[in-house]
DNA sequence: AGCACGCCGACT
DNA sequence: GTCGGCGTGCTC
């Protein structure tokens, strides 16, 4: 005891939910510093944590446990770690769950291994054989091999290998871990820049030559080349020996970017997403945290990655929405991207062909800067792109193609060109319903329509992922064979694509397609090959993938989506036509876009038709502050989530009674929420607005303490959206 | 977040 | 008579 009290305690920010880190005692005898990685007893368990800064809190001494063991491992930078105390206080997060997010790779946190490696000595074998002169060609050159490479190398069986280090020709030698990538060399494969593109770059690489934080968005067109022009900024990062972070949506971090981002630099970038295997998920933590890994292109999380030296962050497709994690931490990793480089006093370039509202407006009011780039590179045209009036040309029954779409696929594969029809929804009909009863198929936990996917032959949930079986008969009236579709899904439309020109090789593209992403890939390979007249797909398609033959793009339902209740509809609805469009025109043949719609006039579909984005830009801002809409900028959410809808409900209502000015907030329902229902769980949405941009953060938090104490089952998250932090 | 403890329904 | 459902509570 006496000696428990002398002992130094530390903080350490542990894996869970508390307020803030733990105390725990340092052994006699063992160095910590803030920012070392520990295993630290936790009830029951032990658990990895990191010390973390300022004297431990006061806790009951007999309470006090020793640290198990510190980690031979770098320590989690400081800027992270204020970092960390940021996003947790600005997402009203539990700091250690944040700091959960950079612990991710358990197995790094001791040094990996040295391989063992084979080297050629100065002993003959007893007698040579071809095997073994191929392999001992090898090792002449004084270099340590792996066993299987050296054997692979020589086109030889390991065996013949391991029979020369039996004679002791070739002797074991302990070689350091080899690392995930090759050092990106700046100078490597310098594209070749059109004019505006090379005034970006150089604004760009000045910019990033400064040093010191700011931020940048570079708005072009699809197809405008904004890649090449920010790999200028990474160079100028590398070259000044900083390490660089490209963040991509999950699906746009494709073999095509890696494979262009090692034709620029010579070496791949390290990857990061959640597919990583765990083995390579640890050698990329280790290696970007000891600074071998000089740049990462990755999913949200790897903003959370510990980088030492990290000097500028990309992030491309600025305006997705899988930037945006809702989940435990809520966070837009865009936004927190931006408070990452004000702490290391960094630049960072945000791309988009169609940038998010908030990032205009940031532009528009010079927190952030802007470069545009107005139009294609090289011979790339954009497509003309036209809206086809469905109330004018109208589909035959049964249909969801009009004439005009029909016509235009037909000389487009006539000419040897490619075809995309795009359509927003997966399965074969968003509907089914009983012609005799009227019964519609709705899902027991989550009450959304169910969705049939007649290729499987199931009834699916898009919402909880529900299924099952498709019924013979309807089981409200038991009535066979008067079940009916209602609307189209993409299964229905290569259905009646099939049907039509029987003669097209067609492939459909859509998230839940048999194979998973092995299958997508040689899809996609087999389109670029030409091995495709038309293809039909989901959202999927609007990503990075590059359609060299593609020279016409059907929108089946360019109304879809703009009718949900979400503030953003209108924005998104655009942002995904406009990548979509972008398709196509990729090598200057003479391309078009045609969009089936209801609503020509809608101020989406005239944004698209006349090329004219500023206009609705423009208007979608001042849409958003005139109010109705919480204004852009200010607008951050509350979220209850309860099992009934009644409880979320009440919950909701006590909340917005408990608030000082009611008036700025709009409560919105299941019905409105982007994410009303998930997974069973009922969810409202708290949309709080103040009039100052200062301090969102201190009336969130007065809102919550004022109002009730969640019980049972009711949960309380806050979800900022768009940044007040500037 | 995990994990243990604890109190009520269908099974070797 | 036990196995096991997940509600509640705690972790320096």
């Amino acid at each position: 005891m006496q000696k428990f009290l002398q002992t130094r305690a530390v903080p350490v920010m542990v894996p869970m939910p508390a307020d803030g880190p733990y105390s725990y005692a340092v052994p006699e005898g063992t160095a910590v510093e803030p920012g070392s990685i520990v295993r630290v007893p936790l009830g029951p368990r032990l658990v990895a944590g990191v010390v973390w800064d300022g004297e431990g809190g006061a806790v009951d001494p007999k309470k006090l446990r020793p640290i198990d063991h510190v980690f031979d491992c770098p320590v989690v930078p400081e800027e992270m770690r204020r970092f960390v105390d940021w996003v947790a206080s600005y997402t009203l997060t539990p700091p250690g769950l944040v700091a959960r997010m950079i612990l991710r790779a358990p197995e790094a946190f001791d040094p990996e291994p040295w391989i063992e490696g084979l080297r050629k000595t100065a002993n003959e074998p007893d007698r040579m054989t071809e095997a073994r002169a191929k392999v001992l060609a090898l090792a002449d050159g004084g270099l340590t091999w792996t066993r299987s490479g050296l054997a692979h190398a020589a086109g030889v069986s390991s065996t013949v290998v391991e029979g020369l280090r039996a004679q002791g020709v070739l002797a074991t030698e302990m070689i350091p871990p080899r690392p995930v990538v090759a050092r990106p060399d700046p100078g490597f494969g310098k594209n070749l820049l059109s004019p505006d593109q090379r005034q970006a770059a150089a604004e760009l690489c000045e910019t990033v030559g400064n040093g010191g934080f700011a931020v940048t968005l570079i708005d072009g067109v699809t197809g405008s080349g904004k890649t090449e022009v920010y790999f200028e900024a990474v160079a100028s990062a590398i070259s000044a020996g900083k390490q660089v972070l490209i963040l991509l949506p999950e699906i746009a971090l494709t073999q095509a970017f890696l494979e262009r981002f090692h034709d620029r630099f010579g070496a791949r970038p390290a990857e990061w997403h959640s597919d990583l295997p765990p083995r390579m998920r640890e050698r990329v933590w280790r290696q970007v945290a000891e600074g071998q890994v000089r740049v990462v292109a990755g999913a949200r999380s790897a903003l959370f990655l510990p980088f030492p030296e990290l000097g500028l962050i990309v992030v491309d497709e600025e305006h997705d929405p899988a930037f945006k994690q809702e989940d435990r931490v809520f966070y837009n990793a865009r936004d927190m991207v931006v408070v990452r480089a004000r702490i290391g006093d960094f630049p960072v370039v945000l791309a988009s062909a169609t940038p998010s509202i908030e990032t205009r407006v940031n532009a528009d009011q010079g927190r952030y800067r802007r470069i545009v780039l107005p139009s294609r590179f090289a011979n790339a045209a954009l497509p003309d792109i036209r809206a086809i009036d469905l109330r004018r040309s109208a589909p035959a029954r049964g249909s969801f193609l009009s004439p005009v779409l029909l016509e235009a696929i037909g000389s487009t594969i006539a000419r040897g060109e490619q075809a995309l029809l795009f359509l927003n929804r997966r399965g074969y009909a968003p509907l089914t319903l009983c012609r005799v009863c009227g019964h519609r198929f709705q899902c027991p936990s989550c009450s959304a329509w169910l969705v049939e996917h007649r290729f499987r032959g199931q009834l699916l949930c898009h919402h909880c992922g529900h299924h099952e079986a498709r019924p013979e008969a309807c089981p409200e009236c038991g009535t066979f064979d008067h079940l009916v579709a209602c609307g189209p899904g993409i299964e229905r439309v290569a259905e009646e694509t099939v049907a039509l020109f029987p003669d097209a090789r067609v492939i459909v593209l859509s998230s839940d397609m048999l194979g998973g992403v092995k299958r997508l890939r040689l899809e996609l390979d087999a389109i670029a090959k030409g091995e495709a007249d038309i293809v039909i797909g989901t959202q999927l398609v609007a990503k990075g993938h590059n359609f060299p033959n593609m020279t016409l793009v059907g929108v089946v339902d360019a109304d879809l989506g703009l009718a949900n209740g979400d503030p953003r509809a209108a924005e998104r609805t655009f942002q995904l036509l406009s990548q979509v469009t972008g398709r196509a025109g990729r090598t200057g043949k003479k391309s078009i876009g045609l969009l089936q719609t209801f609503q020509p006039e809608h101020p989406v579909v005239r944004a698209l038709v006349s090329g004219d984005a500023e206009t609705f830009y423009q208007r979608e801002i001042a849409e958003r502050e005139r109010g109705g809409l919480p204004p852009f900028g200010r607008l951050a959410s509350i979220i209850v989530s309860a099992g009934t809808r009644g409880e979320a409900e009440e919950h909701a209502r006590q909340l917005r009674r408990a608030a000082p000015q009611a008036a700025d907030i709009a409560v919105l329902g299941p019905a409105e929420a982007p994410l009303a229902l998930v997974a069973g769980r009922h969810r409202f949405r708290l949309l709080v607005h103040g009039e100052r941009r200062s301090d969102m953060q201190g009336f969130l938090r007065a809102m919550l303490n004022a109002g009730p104490k969640p019980r049972r089952t009711v949960r309380v998250q806050v979800d900022v959206d768009p940044q007040s932090f500037l």
